[in-house]
DNA sequence: CTTGACCTTGCCACGATGTAAAGGTTGACA
DNA sequence: TGTCAACCTTTACATCGTGGCAAGGTCAAG
């Protein structure tokens, strides 16, 4: 592999969606939808009404598609792509940006181990065999009782 | 307080909607939507079509919110129900439908997780001044450079 | 009778993505 | 030239759990 999903024979530009679909890992779906979201600058198009992508354009795809798999949303991609294609950009917005996702995260992995915690607690009770006696139901029924 | 949502002065059963949403504390929305989804049994009606709820449906209402709190789906949730009241049931199935659910919950974590690395090290990496060099973007780019 | 709090049903919205429908374009091949 | 498959277009709907709003019925207190 050549490195970038589905970089086949490079073909001349500009490209038809599902071209640009493919050399950037973007679902030409998602790829029209990102453009009604304003994310990518309005693309060009042929006589008939096809969209034409230039090279920037994927590797702006590209840079949503890393962006998208760092969790970052929509909008925080859309201010991480300004800022990128801002050369005027002070280093200092980007992190800002950064670690606000980044404690977001913390927040929500908090809460979903938490979560594991406890129902780890609850699985290790439950001898899990034909009676019905269960730690697991009796704890979401609200019987509340104290950790053994 | 005594232990339970917004159990303010004891109504007398049955009881409307909106006192079974603050006794249970579910949102009448969501108690309302529960039953669309058949998690909760066909409730009660009054002459002019209020909904009538007992004590025990209320007592199902936060069975429901528990299990909601750990994260289990509504079809799990369904599921865990379902063998909540049924007196036969084998402890078995009830830990197979926690464990799986704790098994996606650790696999949830684990991609939150890696993100969080990245966005941790490429962080560390920037340093966030007024100057536009930005690791983090460069990332984003594709750069993909080795790890300092 | 009026007022205000409550209840009813039904529809729209979020976020990010997928699927499907119904139709136009393009290019290759017979 | 006709035809066909592969591509493109837009539009609409589904997910999942929750909130909100609108238009209308009901109830209890004044």
């Amino acid at each position: 592999m050549s490195g970038v999903a589905g970089a086949g024979p490079a073909p001349h530009w500009p490209v038809n969606i599902g071209q640009a679909a493919q050399q950037s890992g973007v679902s030409a779906k998602m790829v029209r939808h990102y453009e009604s979201l304003g994310l990518l600058a309005r693309v060009g198009r042929s006589q008939s009404g096809y969209r034409l992508y230039a090279q920037a354009d994927v590797h702006t795809l590209r840079f949503i598609k890393r962006a998208r798999a760092l969790g970052f949303s929509m909008p925080e991609i859309a201010e991480l792509a300004g800022l990128w294609q801002n050369r005027r950009r002070a280093s200092a917005n980007v992190k800002r940006v950064a670690q606000k996702h980044a404690a977001e995260l913390a927040q929500r992995i908090e809460a979903m181990q938490a979560m594991q915690r406890t129902l780890a607690h609850l699985i290790h009770c439950c001898h899990g065999d034909e009676r019905p006696d269960c730690p697991i139901l009796d704890d979401l029924a609200g019987a509340a009782r104290p950790k053994h």
